[in-house]
DNA sequence: GATGAATGAGGTTTCATTCAT
DNA sequence: AATGAATGAAACCTCATTCAT
């Protein structure tokens, strides 16, 4: 089978890449990326630093595919959660429960999100945070669409237009996550998130 | 008049300090603190490199200078902000619109702030975020206990515990001030502060 | 041989490194340590700066290890030397011979141990000079062994305590090393080395 | 009086000198030419950089000044000594006692004059070894003097030539007050000074 | 005359990247 | 194809020296 080669070279390939991703990913969100020298990933990966620079064209090349394919995956599954169901409120409970989750389980990765998205001093990978922006907005336009056919159904009262509220969950989201870094305890984490549907369903919700 | 002298070389002196850091903030939030060297610092403040290292012991001493000294400045202003009323709407008022005003009138170094609050350890220079957190609790805790009177009161709704509430107010106000961040223009800016109060309100006021 | 290729590797590594101390130890003993540049030794050696700072932690180190692999090399001979007889008298001679030869072999490297002998805390490069001394000690006594037997045989009058009597005789002969150095011309040097012993035995010859 | 008060001045000036000097040493014996700055040397005499510059060229000249006039002062005091009698033997005895009061008296700077006479390394300040040296050399033809008078006088045998017994005699007193450094007790210095006459004396005494 | 703020050349060291093997 | 030795630009920081006050 001559095609079996080139797939299994490739499937190998990848699996290296992922290796280099992971050991990277590791680092920078331990110690940031200024602060992660090439020679590290490259130890930590157990690859030669010349075999890391045939992978990624160089230290930034690296970091972005690392924050842009973890960001596809990311916003995937977001999308997928809200296709589960067409019930806007279920809709709701699917995009934070989905996205606390993914939250909890990818710390590292998403710290590095929000120094790139919100933060400014220690990285600014050229570019990287129009790319992240523009990712997240069309999460939120998505989220938007939601809020919209539940006022269209009457199910949400109109206190606000559907981007708003879109960008308030999300950011109601985040918040607790944050919080629940801090001091992780499962317990009251997941208190928060309910808290946090509460608080709009309470405004919300056209009972 | 003898006494004079020393005053005046000190107000000269602090002028020079507060040049240096104009400029620090300037660069450092433009490009992010690993990317901006001290010489450029120096050249952009118009004093030579020895003159900034008399100044500050090091460049992680420049930065820590930067954002403690602003960051007490915001956190005066926004206690002082909470207490220019007793009243508990008109307070989550006063914190949302000086909040927003803060955010907006110092957008450079608001990205270093967080940055430091959500990166992890890009920032850690030296417990630097620690320090910040800590000033970041104590404001939200002030926020709470207003939203705590307001329920004694009867004023508001106990949906939520009011730290919970607190750390919402502020979540809503910083998402939609990164928001009017993306695609400045003043209408929907403010249109977003309200909204943020409706949304809550919608649900909270005890009506 | 595949077995080759680690020790070739191996050879040519310690190769460069001894290059590299090369270089140092001439431009350390023309301009004195703290008026010598890595950069300068690097040019030196041919070699990239980076190159030097694979092979030593630092200039420190690099001064470090110049000093130390010597002294070890000198040390050595000189102890072969004094195992090369067993007559008093001829060790004695042995030892200002060799003492006498090595230094004049080695002048550059020379001046640095007294450097380190004699300065304070120019030196004091972390402990470098307790290192130097207690080799110095060690071969004073060594040396002491042999007056010791020399009185205890009866070859040698009882004039002095035995370690004083040995560094009597290795002062006498770095003095006149020192003499010559100023004004180099093998015949005085011979003869001074020949009056260094003269100036001892007829005081201390059991005739 | 018109002329009291230049010398007055010039009085004042030369106790501002001297104590610049005292604070120069006792820094550079401390931790070398290199590790002191001109700063730290100011301001533990008590003087603004600038006046420190008023009297001192550059840092070089004010450690050559430190150097050169402290030798000045130790050479006629040796000189004085070797004039104090007229007995060959009892001149070596006071050459001996003398440089080993000095020596003692004057740890500091003796480390200073040694490590500018042998050593290479940290310091090098451009041809103040060669001044040192013929300092030397002139004392050490003045202690040969005594020696060939000696030996005229028969009171020594011929055992060398005197300039040898005068760089023997220099050398035995240098080691022991080294020796003595390193483990300082005075009782042991004291039989070691004898210990250096004896050796030379029981060789050397037509007795 | 004395002061000390300001200067900037130059030192040490790191680390992203290349390329011969 | 993989390796890792070698490179050297560039960063941080110090400190001798000057000169306006």
């Amino acid at each position: 089978m001559d095609e079996a080669r080139p797939p299994r070279r490739e499937k190998e390939k990848e699996r290296q890449r992922q290796e280099m991703l992971e050991a990277a990913l590791s680092l920078f969100s331990e110690r940031g990326y200024h602060n992660v020298t090439m020679h590290e990933i490259a130890e930590k990966a157990e690859f030669a630093i010349g075999t890391v620079y045939k992978f990624f064209k160089n230290k930034e090349d690296l970091y972005r595919s690392l924050i842009l394919e973890k960001m596809d995956g990311f916003n995937a599954m977001m999308l997928k959660a809200l296709h589960e169901s067409q019930d806007e409120v279920e809709q709701l409970r699917l995009f934070v429960r989905t996205l606390g989750e993914l939250l909890r389980a990818n710390v590292p990765i998403m710290r590095l999100f929000f120094t790139e998205t919100y933060g400014e001093s220690f990285n600014k990978v050229a570019g990287l945070d129009a790319e992240i922006h523009k990712n997240h907005d069309h999460m939120m336009e998505r989220l938007a669409e939601v809020f919209a056919r539940g006022i269209r159904n009457k199910r949400f009262k109109p206190i606000a237009d559907p981007l708003s509220l879109a960008i308030a969950l999300d950011a109601l989201t985040s918040a607790f996550f944050f919080r629940w870094l801090e001091s992780p305890g499962d317990q009251a984490y997941h208190e928060n998130t309910d808290t946090i549907l509460d608080i709009l369903y309470k405004g919300l919700l056209d009972e």
